[in-house]
DNA sequence: ACCTGAACACCGTTCAAGT
DNA sequence: ACCTGAACACCGTTCAAGT
């Protein structure tokens, strides 16, 4: 009759409280037990829904590829749908700091996740990538795109005035800079100039599909 | 007298244990505590050299760092120089597998990490590469390398023929594996001809070596 | 200055017991 | 079938006390 006795426990409904707590109280304090409080339960409920911290961390996982925009096998402007594709990805992942470098890393893939890498397959295989190229063109993609995601998670800043602000810090903690002459410059420049994140992760991507033709 | 009395603790030794512990007991297993077992203390000392785990694993990435391959600024063949610097990078992430992912996530750069980053930009900027221009072609570099080395991190196997192996178990454990044609594809050619990383890489990086000119 | 014992506030997971 | 209480074997870190 409660409200808690309408809503039986199921494993969407704790993926998406773990989903919550990653997102407003950050991944490292996401425990088995508070994932249970959050979903007004004991610690020790969660194992009928989830075989262990392990299968849930790859539940959340799965999540995340189910918001990854899919490009169309099929579409025409193949290089224009990787495109939508990495930007969707970078979104997603920005969204979701904590699931970069988990992605890759998941020895059991989810459904989303197959369904995600089968239609990135379809669609470059219909443009007329030879199969071994369709891997290649992926791999390549996939690579930069996370390890892009990877340089940028890590950064306490959103825009790029901020970014230089971050960056005096940084130099005025640094002792002996003169060492580093390069680096001095770069961080001189960064200051005066910000740093985008956009037009950055834009350059390599294109740098790439550039590089890739069927 | 004894040995022990002879060797004092050093952020050193903590850092240099805690490297062999993460080197065969696995990364996750790496505690305090054990750390502090492994250089014949109690846990709590190592709080005299180091701040928290926090500061112990800023140390570990530095450490790693410290062992990459920097480029020579000056280096006439400044494309063979990166090309050296990409396959030391793999080298070193795939001799510690736990630091991919930690690399670039380190809030306070250790000295070793300036060296190395100072030297990249310092061979792009003697190259002829632009201020900005050394930025984007070590930021897609970078991203790339890191993220290769996430996809490459997770496996299970090193050689091909291993890999085929796995690929049919992993088949078999997906139910209704028809709804990904694509996918179906791309698992029965792998356990046919195998997964060659080497190549791979190379594939990756020669594309974008290529796409870069000072 | 460096090390320690005891304690605090947590973890993931097992298991027998409840309903 | 699902949930729970108590317990086990751990964590990182603080703090007062030792030398």
């Amino acid at each position: 009759m409660s409200p808690r006795r309408r809503a039986p426990l199921t494993r969407e409904r704790v993926l998406a409280a773990a989903l919550e707590l990653a997102h407003e109280g950050g991944f490292e304090s996401l425990s088995m037990r508070k994932v249970a409080a959050a979903v007004g339960v004991e610690a020790m409920s969660l194992y009928n829904h989830v075989a262990n911290k392990e299968d849930l961390l790859d539940g959340l996982v799965d999540v995340v590829f189910g918001e990854f925009e899919a490009p169309e096998p099929g579409d025409p402007d193949w290089k224009g749908a990787m495109r939508r594709r990495a930007h969707s990805m970078r979104a997603v992942l920005n969204r979701h700091r904590w699931a970069v470098g988990l992605m890759e890393s998941r020895v059991a893939p989810g459904p989303e996740n197959l369904r995600f890498h089968d239609a990135t397959m379809g669609c470059l295989r219909l443009a007329g990538f030879a199969f071994r190229d369709a891997v290649h063109a992926s791999s390549v993609q996939d690579a930069y795109i996370y390890g892009f995601l990877l340089q940028e998670r890590s950064l306490p800043f959103d825009t790029p005035s901020e970014h230089g602000a971050v960056i005096e810090v940084k130099r005025a903690n640094v002792p002996d800079m003169t060492r580093f002459p390069h680096l001095v410059e770069v961080m001189t420049e960064m200051a005066k100039a910000g740093y985008d994140y956009d037009t950055e992760f834009a350059f390599g991507l294109d740098l790439i599909l550039a590089g890739l033709e069927p």
